[in-house]
DNA sequence: AGCACGCCGACT
DNA sequence: GTCGGCGTGCTC
C-alpha cells in the first residue's frame, strides 16, 4: 500500500440510537465499497453485539484512533444520500432541536430511512414507443388494422403506452410491432405527481407602483447572492402574492431554486393553483398527505433539478433544491411552522440557516407578522418592505362591535346576538353571502350538570368531551385522543338528570340558523365536515358559486380565499382565544380577527364585519377592528419587553412524559434537582430563570401524564450544552421520557 | 435502544 | 447445582 492510500475509515453516526449513545463511531471501508462510500452516504453496519444498523457517514478519514474497526457492510442508493449542504443541515437540526441524528435524517429524507435497505424499491416506469425502421409497403399490407393505426399515430413522434391504449392500440399489438423491429420501445422513469397536468387559468400578475417598488427592493436583495432576510408586510388584499411571484421569477431567471412555504396546503388551494399555473412541471408540491411514493418522486425531481420551485408546508423547508436562491414563508406568523414533534424545529430558523449557507434571500410575508419578526425588521436585521394600499382598491370593511352583555341581560342566551341577526337578515334579503366564524378552542360545546356543575371529561385525558350530533346519534368526543361515548342520561357524580350543553360549536350555530331562517342555504365547514381529501375544495367551490348563503366554519374559513359575493363576516365569539393562558394569545386573536375581517367585501360591494364580544372595550379587539397592526404591535412589544418575553428572551421547555404517574413525578423532580445543581455550579454564568416543575396545561393526554419545567433563557452554545447533558443523563429512564423544546409555539 | 455481563432467588 | 430476574454499562 502506498502512503497516499485512499481513505479507509468512515466516521458515522448510528440511526435510531438514544440521545446518550448518539456520537461518532469509526468503521472500516472495505476495498469494494471505497468508491461508493462518501460523506453523507447511508450505510449499514453491525453495532454492538451483532446488531445490523443503519448509519450516516459524517466524514471519511485516513485512519482511526480505534484499532478494532468493524467493516461497513453495504451502502444505500446514492440518490438518497445527503450532499454536503443537507449533511450540514442535518447536524444543525440535531444541535438546535436536541434531536438524535436519526430523527434529523428522518426529517430530511423522504422515505422511511429503514426502507433504504432491504427490498429494492423499483422505480415506476412507463414504456414509450417510436418508429424504428421504415417498413416497406409489403409489410405494411400484411399488418393488422390496429397495427397500421399504431404506425399512423407514431408518425407524429414518440407516444406513451397509455395514450396508444386510449386510441385503441393494445399492448399485444405494440409488442408484435416491437418484435418485428418496426417500432422501438424505451422505458422512462415517471414521477408520481398528483399536481401534474392540473389546468389552471393564468391570472393577471401585473404590478401597481407600490408593488413594483416592493418587488424591486426584494429582487435587489436576492441579486446580491448573499444571505439576506426581508419582511413583506402588507394588509389583506395588497397583492403580496403577486410581489412574491415576481421575486420568484427573478430568482429562477438567475438559475437558482426557490422554496415557498405555506401554512397548510388544504387551506391554501388558491395559492397552490396559482403557482401551478405559473410554473407547471418545474414545480413540486410537498405536504403531509402525499403518499410515500409521491413524496419520493417529488424529492427525486427536486434533487435532479427537474423541479426548481417547491411549494409546501413546514417540512418542505428541507427540500433538496439546487442552488437555493430564495425561501419564502407566507403567513409567517402561523404557528404551524413550528413542529411540535421531534425534531421540534421552527421552519423560520431552518430557513435562516439554509439562506446563510447558500447565500439566499429569506422572505417572510404577512399582514399580521409575529411580534418577533416585526421587531427584527424594526431593529434592522430584516429589510422591511411595506404594502399599504389594497390592490383591488376595495375599502376595508366596516367593523361593528356587538356587546353580547346586552343580549345576555335581556335573557338571550344564543350564539347569535341581535346585532348580528339583523345584519344576517339584511344579507339574506339582498341575496349577499355571509361567513360566520366559530372558534372551537377552549371550552366550547361541552356537557355539564346543572345541579352540581360537574363537567363530563375524557377518561384518558384531562379535557372535557365535546358534544357532536350526526343524523340520529348524540355523541361526546375527545378532541385529543378520539375517545367517543354516548351522552349519559344522568350526572356521573350526583346522579341528577339535569345535564345541559354549554358553549357552542359550529353544529349548534348551524342548528340555530336553520331554526331562525329555514329557507336560507347553510353550509358548514370544520374538521367533522371535511374528512375526505378534497372536501375543503368542494365546499369552498360550491360556496364561491353561490350555492349557499351562509358558510359557518372554524379557522379553516379564515384563510386567503377570495369570495367576491361575501359582504358580511360574523365572529361568534371574538373573546374565545383571548384568555388562553399563553403569552401569544392576544397576538393570535389579533391575527385571526384581522384575517376574518379581511374576508368581507373583496368584490365590488363594500363589506362589513360583526365581532361579538363580552369585552367590547378590550384593546386587542378594538385594534383588530381598526385593522391597526402598528398600534397593536407598539402595545404588545412594550409588554413583551417589560415581562422579558420573546423576542427579548428564549423559552426552553423541559418535559417529562410517561404513563406511570409516580414515575413521571419522581423523574421530573430528579431532573429539576440536577438542573438546579448544574446552574448553580458549572453553568452559573448563564442567565436563566426557572419555573416549575408544573403540570402541562392538559396534564393527561391519551393516558400519558405530562410534567414540565419552563426555562427563560438566552439561546447559546453553552445553554445547548447544558441541555444536551441533561438529556443524555435522563434519556435512559425508560418509563418516563425527558424532552426539550426550544421556543415552543405555546406554553 | 439493544444486548451483554453480573450477581441474587425458586426450580428440574 | 442451574434457570432467570432486571440493574449497569458499552456499543467503533
Amino acid at each position: 500500500m502506498s502512503p497516499s492510500a485512499r481513505p479507509r475509515v468512515a466516521r458515522v453516526r448510528i440511526i435510531e440510537l438514544p440521545y446518550s449513545a448518539d456520537r461518532e463511531y469509526d468503521y472500516e471501508i472495505p476495498e469494494t465499497l471505497c468508491d461508493a462510500v462518501h460523506k453523507g452516504s447511508l450505510v449499514s453496519v453491525n453495532f454492538g453485539a451483532s446488531q445490523r444498523r443503519i448509519a450516516l457517514v459524517v466524514d471519511v478519514v485516513q485512519s482511526s484512533e480505534y484499532d478494532k474497526l468493524k467493516p461497513v457492510l453495504a451502502v444505500a442508493d446514492d440518490r438518497f444520500s445527503l450532499d454536503e449542504e443537507l449533511l450540514g443541515l442535518c447536524m444543525f437540526l440535531r444541535e438546535r432541536t436536541f434531536a438524535s441524528t436519526g430523527e434529523a435524517v428522518g426529517a430530511i429524507l423522504p422515505p422511511g430511512v429503514s426502507k433504504l435497505f432491504g427490498s429494492v424499491r423499483r422505480d415506476p416506469v412507463e414504456r414509450r414507443y417510436s418508429l424504428a425502421a421504415k417498413p416497406d409497403d409489403d409489410i405494411i399490407r400484411r399488418l393488422s388494422k390496429p397495427a397500421r393505426h399504431a404506425l399512423e399515430l407514431l408518425e407524429r413522434g414518440e407516444l406513451d403506452e397509455k395514450t396508444l391504449n386510449d386510441d385503441g392500440v393494445s399492448r399485444a399489438v405494440l409488442k408484435g410491432l416491437a418484435d418485428k423491429g418496426i417500432i422501438s420501445v424505451r422505458s422512462v422513469e415517471v414521477y408520481r405527481n398528483p399536481y401534474a397536468g392540473r389546468l389552471v387559468e393564468r391570472s393577471d400578475d401585473s404590478l401597481n407602483d407600490e408593488q413594483r417598488q416592493a418587488s424591486d427592493t426584494l429582487c435587489a436583495l436576492a441579486d446580491t447572492h448573499e444571505a439576506r432576510a426581508a419582511l413583506l408586510y402588507g394588509v389583506t388584499g395588497s397583492g403580496k402574492t403577486r410581489v412574491i411571484k415576481s421575486v420568484i421569477d427573478r430568482v429562477l431567471a438567475s438559475g437558482r431554486g426557490v422554496i415557498l412555504l405555506v401554512p397548510e396546503i388544504s387551506l391554501t388551494g388558491q395559492t397552490v393553483d396559482y403557482f401551478c399555473g405559473c410554473y407547471g412541471d418545474r414545480l413540486a408540491v410537498i405536504h403531509s398527505s402525499l403518499s410515500e411514493g409521491e413524496r419520493i418522486d417529488a424529492w427525486k425531481r427536486i434533487r435532479s433539478g427537474q423541479a426548481d420551485v417547491v411549494i409546501g408546508t413546514r417540512s418542505a423547508i428541507f427540500a433538496p433544491v439546487k442552488r437555493l436562491g430564495l425561501i419564502v414563508i407566507d403567513e409567517e406568523q402561523e404557528h404551524t411552522y413550528k413542529s411540535d414533534m421531534t425534531p421540534k424545529y421552527h421552519a423560520r430558523d431552518v430557513a435562516r440557516y439554509r439562506a446563510a449557507k447558500s447565500g439566499a434571500l429569506m422572505l417572510l410575508s404577512s399582514a399580521t407578522p409575529s411580534l418577533e419578526s416585526f421587531w427584527r425588521a424594526k431593529m434592522g436585521s430584516y429589510t422591511l418592505v411595506t404594502l399599504r394600499e389594497r390592490g383591488s382598491g376595495a375599502p376595508l370593511p366596516e367593523v361593528l362591535i356587538a356587546d353580547l352583555r346586552l343580549d345576555t341581560s335581556r335573557g338571550n342566551i344564543t350564539p347569535l346576538g341581535g346585532l348580528l341577526r339583523g345584519e344576517i337578515e339584511k344579507n339574506l334579503a339582498s341575496n349577499e353571502q355571509t361567513i360566520l366564524f366559530v372558534s372551537r378552542r377552549g371550552y366550547n360545546n361541552f356537557v355539564s350538570c346543572r345541579m352540581c356543575g360537574e363537567v363530563i371529561t375524557c377518561p384518558h385525558c384531562t379535557v372535557s368531551l365535546t358534544y357532536h350530533r350526526d343524523a340520529d346519534n348524540e355523541l361526546l368526543k375527545c378532541h385529543y385522543c378520539g375517545y367517543t361515548q354516548t351522552v349519559p342520561d344522568k350526572c356521573p357524580k350526583c346522579g341528577s338528570p339535569h345535564l345541559g350543553r354549554k358553549g357552542f360549536g359550529t353544529q349548534l350555530v348551524a342548528e340555530e340558523l336553520h331554526e331562525l331562517y329555514p329557507d336560507a342555504r347553510i353550509t358548514r365547514m370544520d374538521a367533522d365536515s371535511t374528512t375526505t381529501k378534497f372536501s375543503h375544495e368542494q365546499i369552498l367551490a360550491s360556496f364561491r358559486a353561490h350555492e349557499a348563503d351562509i358558510l359557518i366554519g372554524t379557522q379553516m374559513v379564515t384563510k386567503g380565499h377570495n369570495f367576491p359575493d361575501v359582504t358580511l363576516v360574523g365572529v361568534i365569539s371574538a373573546d374565545a382565544a383571548l384568555y388562553l393562558d399563553d403569552f401569544r394569545a392576544t397576538e393570535r386573536t389579533f391575527a385571526l380577527l384581522c384575517q376574518v375581517i379581511g374576508r368581507a367585501g373583496r368584490g365590488r360591494r363594500p363589506g362589513r364585519a360583526v365581532l361579538q364580544t363580552y369585552s367590547p372595550e378590550n384593546d386587542t379587539i378594538l385594534k383588530s377592528a381598526a385593522q391597526d397592526y402598528d398600534g397593536f404591535y407598539d402595545g404588545a412589544i412594550k409588554l413583551r419587553q417589560q415581562l422579558l418575553f420573546p423576542p427579548f428572551c428564549d423559552f426552553l421547555l423541559l418535559g417529562v412524559n410517561g404513563e406511570d404517574e409516580p414515575e413521571v413525578l419522581a423523574t421530573i423532580l430528579k431532573v429539576d434537582a440536577r438542573l438546579r445543581e448544574l446552574i448553580r455550579s458549572e453553568y452559573a454564568d448563564l442567565p436563566i430563570y426557572l419555573f416549575g416543575p408544573l403540570e402541562a396545561p392538559v396534564y393527561k393526554v391519551n393516558n400519558v401524564y405530562r410534567m414540565r419545567i419552563i426555562m427563560k433563557c438566552q439561546q447559546s452554545r453553552r445553554l445547548r450544552e447544558l441541555i444536551s447533558r441533561l438529556l443524555s443523563e435522563f434519556a435512559k429512564c425508560g418509563k418516563a421520557h425527558l424532552t426539550a423544546d426550544v421556543n415552543p409555539s405555546s406554553l
